[in-house]
DNA sequence: CAGAAGATCATCT
DNA sequence: GATGATCTTCTGT
């Protein structure tokens, strides 16, 4: 199915609010991501807020080379590589000198499947971005995205269509680290095949 | 400088 | 449900 051309960016302002605003808001928007290989794009699915706050952010204990994204201009990348292998993309949140981000956990892929498909090998397309590294691999999303300015990049988010409140599904935190006062963290659309799971506390 | 943990995934039982 | 892969980053000495 087409749905015509991308729509605008998303402006600076929608990322120049708390983490936990942002990751609520930005499911059901699109990414988007141009290479020479052609384009893909992905509904968002579900998305974890990480704020300054937060112990099991980055940014928890304050700024480093390598988190030093999420204190800069929100409205950036950041991405981050983990597990030695495994690329996770967040959109900087907040404005500039408090630290946070969203981590885009999953997508539903729209347009360039077949790419997805090259780019993830061997896995069922229910497969294909369903989870943060899953997702950067369809994607094609490392290093050199890193710091890229989503308002203006091959890589960026624009608005999707909207989602009613009640097909947004919120997870308290509970257990993690030490704030265990049940805030919401975690937004994904309930009963989407494309959310990578529930959440289970460490611990 | 050593050690441990890590915002994960694929694969196996 | 458990485990190995693989390496960066941070922390403590």
């Amino acid at each position: 199915m087409n749905r015509g051309p991308a729509a605008l960016p998303l402006p600076r302002e929608f990322f120049e609010r708390s983490a936990l605003e942002v990751a609520r808001d930005v499911i059901g928007c699109l990414l988007v991501h141009d290479t020479d290989e052609g384009r893909v794009v992905g509904v968002v699915i579900e998305a974890e807020a990480y704020s300054q706050e937060d112990p099991a952010s980055h940014a928890f204990r304050g700024r480093t080379p390598r988190n030093a994204p999420m204190f800069e201009a929100p409205g950036r990348a950041y991405v981050y590589f983990t597990y030695g292998m495994h690329y996770c993309f967040n959109a900087v949140t907040d404005p500039e000198g408090r630290a946070g981000a969203v981590l885009l956990r999953a997508v539903e892929p729209i347009e360039g499947i077949d790419l997805m498909r090259a780019r993830r090998a061997g896995v069922r397309d229910r497969d294909l971005a369903r989870g943060p590294a899953r997702l950067t691999q369809a994607f094609a999303i490392g290093r050199e995205q890193n710091r890229a300015d989503l308002i203006a990049s091959p890589l960026f988010m624009c608005p999707g269509e909207r989602l009613s409140n009640r097909a947004v599904e919120a997870t308290p935190r509970i257990g993690l680290g030490r704030l265990q006062d049940g805030r919401p963290w975690r937004f994904a659309v309930r009963g989407s095949p494309w959310v990578s799971g529930p959440v289970r506390p460490k611990g």
